[in-house]
DNA sequence: GTGAAAGCGCTAACAG
DNA sequence: CTGTTAGCGCTTTCAC
């Protein structure tokens, strides 16, 4: 069971006064050979020793406030079992990891003031970034407080990341990470098109929030390049992003009368996955009577044959680390937007009539 | 744009002694302020518009080392991604949200020696406890070095706390948090005999894991229960526990032969889940050619009808912090299983011959 | 009710 | 190559 290490004294852990004293050098021998800085052979080993022995462990709190970097990053995000954002979420940590940092993490749940808060008490931690991750309602105030917190973390040589979400203005000190929702939902709108569909129907928007005011705007803009003039009846606004919410819709849509569309471009994949279960409950096939297409492309996609747009989860958190950790902080790239693309599966088919 | 605060100094936050000099009092009077102890109504006032003034926040590290409790939780888990560690990573840091403390995460990718090395710097950052989630093999050198991280926890006023997983040991200072695998395996083979099943498959055993370890023990004391003669042919071992692995083990075995069971235990969801898929693919109906129970009950299990075992994933990881948070150290309950139920949908059907 | 001063554990000059 | 010493920003006695 492992020799329990003696410590100096009860409930306290050894110091590097402790190890100092152990190996018969000064603390500040110490803290070289901890630093990997030269030393004498016999002393490193002795010092070595020491901290094995008495099982230290630097505190890392000391080290900050002695000037060190603290070597951690914050991400904070709406939730981690959302598969949209654990995703996300995950490769921020492991870029992290990969680059010696260690994540702290905060969950908001979506509400801005939960943000806001979670903010401030990274900026209390001296992290080296604060990430934020994924979609906000782009109001007034959350730009004015996120620009305070910005120009805080500057002060301090930290950064603010913005990841999944736009700029906060050009005079504001933070990076942004994004990928291309409009144009995501227009390939995916021109996809449809060029199958000769001509009414599709736009599931589950939900006003205000970033991302999808981004991706309706790309499905109109498809439909605009087409020449189709948009018809508002054909957008549907949904109180959220998930499953029930999607077949709910759908049902509704159905049940007020004969369908007015051929295909279904919905908001994300799990409202797709949702719609589709009701139209295959009313009795209509995917894709031979009604086109569906989604947007994320997650894994459950795949297992339905959902045609999607592709979102670079994987790349969108680690550009985020990367631009967060950048070296030069003034030349740093401060906007990057990734690519989508429409991955092909089998929920669209060409409209014959 | 909202005023930007007036730094004494580029690249530098403000400090304690700003806050001072701008309010016209001593550092100490404005520590006083801030921690919320009896003071004159006029100094606090100054005190709290110097604060606003130069949006100061506290630097936590510099606390930390005067002796405050650094009010973090570190969270360790295999990955965020998945289903499972999500969900209990989520209820974690909900929890830990909630009693006001800030989460570390570290993720280990299943591999002992990140997990250790995670424990180790989590061990420098001083946190109230360290959470470690799910699944490990329990082999030698993982019990010793616990062990001692455990003891240095324990001596720096910490905790360890193993969330899903077996204790250390009698005399190892953590506390565990687990749920009845064995129990709910027993209860979902039950479910299956009493049912006329006989033959009953186990799909996907990851041997050396703990998890999966105490699910076979409870399938095969579940056939023993009902005088049912084990059959080692019926086990089928796997390489990971998803649900492509389960996909192909099923259609391995199915090719092999007509199936020789009339029933499948998948060891978790995702299993069952790529197991259905196999069946279907091989024109075998569920559940009317062959039942399927899973286990885990994560969200697409409803989606499928899939009778299942329920893990409390979200009670697991609330009761873990509450525990690491808990008032008496010495009297602290350092050792709870929480319990597992089956969850009756339709994927079960009497076995008629 | 408030200020002065010691010290938390560490790093980084600066001397030797 | 090594030891001495001065802080990093904060909390907390101890005096006043």
């Amino acid at each position: 069971m492992g020799r329990r290490p003696r410590e100096p004294e009860a409930g306290t852990r050894p110091t590097i006064r402790d190890v100092a004293r152990s190996a018969g050098v000064s603390i500040a021998t110490v803290s070289r050979v901890l630093g990997g800085q030269p030393s004498a052979t016999a002393t490193r080993t002795r010092v070595q020793r020491a901290v094995r022995d008495l099982g230290y462990v630097a505190n890392s709190h000391a080290r900050a406030l002695a000037g060190i970097s603290t070597r951690n990053v914050a991400i904070v995000v709406n939730s981690v079992v959302s598969p949209f954002y654990g995703h996300i979420a995950q490769a921020v940590e492991s870029q992290a990891a990969e680059e010696g940092r260690l994540c702290l993490i905060s969950t908001t749940g979506g509400d801005l003031h939960r943000e806001l808060a979670a903010v401030k008490l990274m900026l209390q931690e001296h992290t080296d970034a604060v990430i934020l991750v994924g979609n906000v309602v782009d109001n007034d105030e959350y730009r004015r407080r996120m620009a305070e917190y910005a120009h805080a973390l500057a002060a301090a040589a930290s950064r603010l990341v913005l990841c999944g979400r736009p700029p906060l203005g050009p005079r504001v000190p933070a990076i942004a990470v994004e990928y291309d929702n409009a144009g995501g939902a227009r390939a995916a709108t021109a996809h449809l098109l060029s199958a000769g569909h001509r009414r599709i129907l736009y599931l589950g928007h939900k006003p205000g929030f970033t991302t999808s005011e981004g991706r309706l705007a790309g499905y109109r803009a498809g439909l605009a390049a087409h020449g189709v003039e948009p018809d508002e009846s054909l957008e549907v606004t949904g109180v959220n992003l998930e499953r029930a919410e999607g077949y709910r819709l759908m049902r509704e849509r159905l049940r007020a009368g004969a369908p007015d569309f051929t295909a279904v471009f919905a908001a994300n994949d799990q409202l797709a996955a949702g719609a589709r279960q009701a139209l295959l409950g009313h009795g209509l096939r995917v894709p031979e009577d009604v086109s569906l297409v989604g947007y994320d492309d997650l894994p459950p996609a795949a297992d339905i044959g959902l045609t999607t747009v592709h979102l670079p989860h994987d790349e969108l958190g680690r550009t985020a680390v990367r631009l967060a950790l950048g070296r030069a902080p003034d030349r740093a790239e401060d906007h990057v937007v990734l690519g989508t693309h429409v991955v092909v599966r089998q929920s669209v088919r060409p409209l014959t009539r």
